[in-house]
DNA sequence: TAAAAAACTTGCAAATAATTTCATATTCTT
DNA sequence: AAGAATATGAAATTATTTGCAAGTTTTTTA
């Protein structure tokens, strides 16, 4: 097995339990711990976990939900399978918006030619159609918020208010029983217009999420038609949600 | 077997198998396993193929750029060149409207922290600033038209004629004395915005462009203000259009 | 609070891999 | 066809990685 391999297998294994002794990572990658101990120190390095006695631990990166490109590695598996869950809710030849935020552009990934038309706000979504030309993709315009490529601005609310579609994928920054939060304060505004724009709104949300809040409040629950997360979700709230009349999905 | 063949069937070998030991290349191809070393630092150094200790492995390739960039070979040097001549001519914090097209893309890259905002229709120019928080982007509306990963239709041309810049950097299809051309006639109607939208109209056209009518006329040479090409365009063309009263920067 | 246990760091040697060097073979040029 | 330039393979050298053990620090617990 080589180096880079092994580390890769590590830190994939942390994105599923959060925390590993180095005993467990060490039968897991078949070395010994001091190879362990070191891969987790370059690991660390890189930033994606943090050592602490006894073990590691997965970093949580403090901007949660937006943070884009190299860095969304974080729960890749979960958001892989929570997209997929969701691109399979759409129904053919609809008009879907796709939000801003990794685990929306998952859910594009699957989207294949299912889509009759897509609305986003959120450039790697639109670089992800931009040479397939069996969807229509329509950019709404705005300023580039740098660091996660999303179009905001009144431009964009503007944009996306006059037009119109069947179904909204959205992610967020949190959940709970009175609904969604969300950390980046000029994203809330395009978000309720999206709510207004869509007949039908699913939120992709994984299970690091519930029980969460975030900065901002964008919607409460009445607002949300469908939840798709991952097996982890904590099941006393997801139980709460479909309590409430709220469909969940369990990618 | 030739070197170049040797080192397409190793590339070919790790596109399917992601990672590759060098016993296994050595094998694979049937030379000592110092030619593969020697072929993989090749490899390297061309950007396909990353070498770790023990062997090779794919570099994933970069999140889907657009197809016209990687495409974008021809006549390479003189867009490059002539893009660099037109950022040359921004001043500092002036506002500037980038269209679509290779050769305003290359006059972007060299834009770096020159000017205080732009504006585009194009992905790729877009795509170009996402990370940069130096400049302030703002992206038209509209629908992608797949190859060239422009935004068209009445949202883009609509949010551009609300908008107002110092300069404009253009491209377009040919040039004449009758003015400039231009192939997608959806593009058209962007340009003509564009052209209203902006103080200073700059073109960019390298010397295939010269002396060439393309389906649809765009404006005429009142319109332009500068024109900046290659040292190879038809000096007789360059003549008359100085003559005419246009600006004309050979790069 | 102090001793015991667990975990971490450092240095070292064996194993593995990479680089360099050099002789030989191949290809290209004239 | 001879000579120069380049490519190849093998051996020698150098560097990296890995596992182990001794010593130190941190955490636990009595």
């Amino acid at each position: 097995m080589q180096a880079e391999e092994r580390q890769f297998l590590i830190e994939q294994h942390l994105q599923k339990v959060e925390f590993a002794s180095l005993e467990e990572l060490s039968e897991k990658v078949d070395v010994s711990v001091s190879t362990v101990r070191r891969d987790l120190t370059l690991l660390e390095a890189k930033g994606t976990i943090r050592r602490t006695h006894g073990g590691a631990r997965l970093v949580t990166p403090k901007s949660d939900e937006f943070t884009f490109t190299a860095r969304d590695t974080h729960q890749l598996n979960e958001k892989e399978a929570i997209g997929k869950a969701a691109a399979a809710l759409i129904q053919p030849n609809q008009g879907v918006i796709i939000d801003s935020g990794t685990t929306a552009y998952h859910a594009a990934k699957h989207l294949g030619g299912k889509a009759s038309h897509i609305i986003t706000n959120s450039l790697p979504v639109a670089n992800h159609f931009g040479s397939d030309n069996s969807v229509e993709v329509l950019v709404t315009g705005g300023v580039i918020y740098p660091r996660l490529g999303v179009l905001v601005g009144p431009l964009a609310v503007e944009s996306l208010s006059k037009m119109h579609a069947d179904v909204a994928i959205m992610s967020g920054g949190g959940i709970t029983l009175d609904g969604v939060t969300n950390s980046h304060a000029l994203l809330i505004d395009i978000q309720r217009a999206v709510l207004q724009s869509a007949q039908r709104i699913i939120f992709c949300l994984d299970h690091t999420k519930f029980n969460r809040r975030s900065v901002s409040p964008l919607c409460g629950l009445d607002a949300i038609d469908t939840i798709v997360t991952d097996a982890q979700a904590p099941t006393d709230l997801v139980a709460e949600l479909k309590q409430a009349g709220t469909q969940v999905v369990i990618a």
